[in-house]
DNA sequence: AGAGGGCATTCGGGAAAACCGTATGCTGAC
DNA sequence: GTCAGCATACGGTTTTCCCGAATGCCCTCT
C-alpha cells in the first residue's frame, strides 16, 4: 500500500463506471482493455476495498465504488481546476441542448454567461435528449438544457441515467392552439420522444384523438391549416399568436402549466462548475 | 504534456517548497535529492511553467509556484478525503499547542472536539510556539493552539512564517499581580519568547525595570515572596488569588487585555479540516 | 444442445519511468 | 582560498505501464 491512488487511476475507474466494461472503458480512453484492467485492480488492491462487481456481461460498481465515483469525479475536477490555476488555460465548459432549445433560447442564456464569466470557452451542442442525460451521465458533457417539468429531472416522463442535479435558467409556456374557425381535433402531436410530446401527453393525457407529425413545426403548420389544434411552446407559435394565424383555446384550468428550461449535470461536479452553471440563470 | 500532474509529484513539490530546499524535502520523503529534483522537474515540464527560481542556497517560489503551493495543499488533502471516505479509515488530525496551554487550557478545548466530532482521532503535541508555526508551515502539523492577541495572527508579537488562517476558541484573562504587601518593582518576566513575556512587552511597554527569570512558574514564585510584581495569565495565579497569597495590582484603565486562545493553520487547507477545527470553539 | 460472441482476466515481453549512488558545477561563508 | 551546502547530470537497477495474444467464463442465438 506504499503507492496511493494516482489521478490517473481514477481516470479509469470513472472510465470503467461510467462504461460499465472494461473493454468499453478501453476503448474510450484509447488503451488495451488489459491496462485498464491491471490499473483498477491495482487502485482496489491500493485502497484495500473491491470497487466492482465482475460480472460475465461487465463491471458492477459496489457499494463502495459508488462512494468512490462521485468523489473521483469531484477530485478530478479539482485537479483539472488546479491546473488551470497555474497555467493560466482558459475553462473549457461543454454545453449540450436540445435541437429545438439550440437556435431560440440559448443564446439569451449563453449571452448571460459570457456577460457574467467571460472567462470562460463555451462548447456547444444541440443533441437529443438521450443522447444529452447519456453525455452528461458519461462526462462527455459538463452540463446539458433541455425542457422538464416539475420539481425533479424527469418530472416531464423520462428516467435520467445517473443522479442529476438542476437548476432552472427559464420557462416555456406552453399553448394550445388551432386555426380560428379550424378543427379542433384531432390533436397534432410531435414524434414520440420529443420534449412537446411528453409534455402533451403529461398534460393533455393521451385519449383525446391525436395525429403523430413529424416535427413541431409541421404541427404548427397543420394547426394553422385548419387541421386540428397542437399544444406548442411559445416560441414556435408566438408570430402566429401575433398575426392571429392560431389562436389559443380556452384551456381548462391549470391546463398548460409551464415547462422547464432547465440545465442539468452530474451531481458531485466541483463547485466551480455548480458557480459557472448558476451564472446562466436569470 | 501527455502525462498530467501526479499526486505523487504535487506531494514532492509541496515538500520542496515546504523545506526551501531539495535535499530537505528529499530527507523529509526519504528519497534522494536526484530523484526529487527530477520530480519537480517533470512537474514543471508538464504544466509548462516555473516552479521555482533555483539559487545555490535552495529553491525560491515563483509566483506560479505560490498559485500552485496553495492549491496543491488542497487537492491533497481532498484527495486524502476521497480515501479516507472509501476505505472507512478515521481521519487523523494533528494538534500541537504550546507546552504551557498543553496542561490546563487544552483538556476543555480536547473534550469539546471529541464530543462533537467522535470520529476523530487526535494527535497532540506540546511544542515552542516557533516549532508549532515551523510545523503548520510545514504541514507536519495540522493546526496550532496559541496565545495570541489582536485581529491578525502574530499580534502579540511574532512573524507567522506563512499564510495562516486562525479561529479564537478562548480566552485567557492576564492579572498583574504581586504579593500583598510585597514590593512592585521589578516587574518579574518570563524569558523573552515565551508568550507571556511578549505580552507584558506589549501591554506594559519596556520602560519598567524588570527582571528575567527562567519561567512563569518562577515569576509567580518570585512575586508571592515579595520580590516584585509579574504580568501572570489567570491559569497560573487562579489559586494564589483565591487564597491571597497574590493580589491584583489596579491596572490602568485597559491595560490588561485578554489573550486569545487562538487556533491557528495554514489558509487554503480543505473545507472539512476547516470543519473539524470549528468544532473546537465554544 | 452446441457454437459463437462479448466479457474480464492472465501471461510474457518491451518501453518508460522512478529511484538510487555518485559525480559535477555552482555560490556564499569562513 | 578552501570548504560546505546546494541543485543537477549521469549510468544503472527496479518498478510500473502498456500491449498483444491467449484463457476461461457466461449468455445468447441457432
Amino acid at each position: 500500500m506504499l503507492t496511493c491512488m494516482d489521478l490517473r487511476q481514477l481516470q479509469n475507474f470513472v472510465a470503467v463506471a461510467a462504461a460499465g466494461t472494461v473493454t468499453g472503458a478501453a476503448n474510450a480512453l484509447g488503451l488495451a482493455p488489459a491496462s485498464v484492467s491491471e490499473q483498477v485492480r491495482r487502485l482496489e488492491h491500493s485502497l484495500g476495498v473491491a470497487l466492482f462487481e465482475r460480472t460475465p456481461r461487465g463491471m458492477r460498481l459496489t457499494d463502495a465504488g459508488a462512494t468512490l465515483l462521485t468523489r473521483a469525479r469531484g477530485l478530478l475536477d479539482h485537479a483539472d481546476e488546479v491546473r488551470r490555476a497555474v497555467t493560466g488555460g482558459r475553462r473549457r465548459v461543454r454545453i449540450g441542448a436540445l435541437e429545438m432549445l439550440a437556435a431560440i433560447r440559448l443564446p439569451a442564456v449563453l449571452r448571460r454567461l459570457s456577460a457574467r464569466r467571460p472567462d470562460l470557452d463555451v462548447d456547444v451542442r444541440p443533441l437529443t435528449r438521450q443522447s444529452l442525460l447519456a453525455e452528461v451521465a458519461g462526462g462527455t458533457l459538463d452540463a446539458a438544457l433541455l425542457l422538464d417539468l416539475g420539481e425533479r429531472v424527469g418530472g416531464l416522463g423520462f428516467t435520467p441515467p445517473a443522479d442529476l442535479d438542476h437548476l432552472d435558467v427559464g420557462e416555456v409556456r406552453l399553448w394550445l392552439v388551432a386555426a380560428p374557425g379550424g378543427a379542433r381535433e384531432p390533436l397534432l402531436v410531435s414524434p414520440s420522444g420529443c420534449s412537446i410530446r411528453l409534455a402533451a401527453d403529461q398534460v393533455l393525457g393521451t385519449r383525446l384523438p391525436r395525429r403523430e407529425l413529424t416535427s413541431i413545426a409541421t404541427a404548427r403548420e397543420w394547426a394553422k391549416q385548419g387541421m386540428g389544434s397542437a399544444l406548442l411552446p411559445d416560441f414556435a407559435v408566438d408570430p402566429d399568436l401575433a398575426s392571429g394565424a392560431l389562436v389559443p383555446l380556452d384551456p381548462e384550468s391549470g391546463q398548460a402549466p409551464e415547462l422547464a428550461l432547465r440545465l442539468v449535470w452530474l451531481r458531485g461536479r466541483e463547485p466551480a462548475l455548480r458557480d459557472v452553471l448558476y451564472a446562466m440563470s436569470a
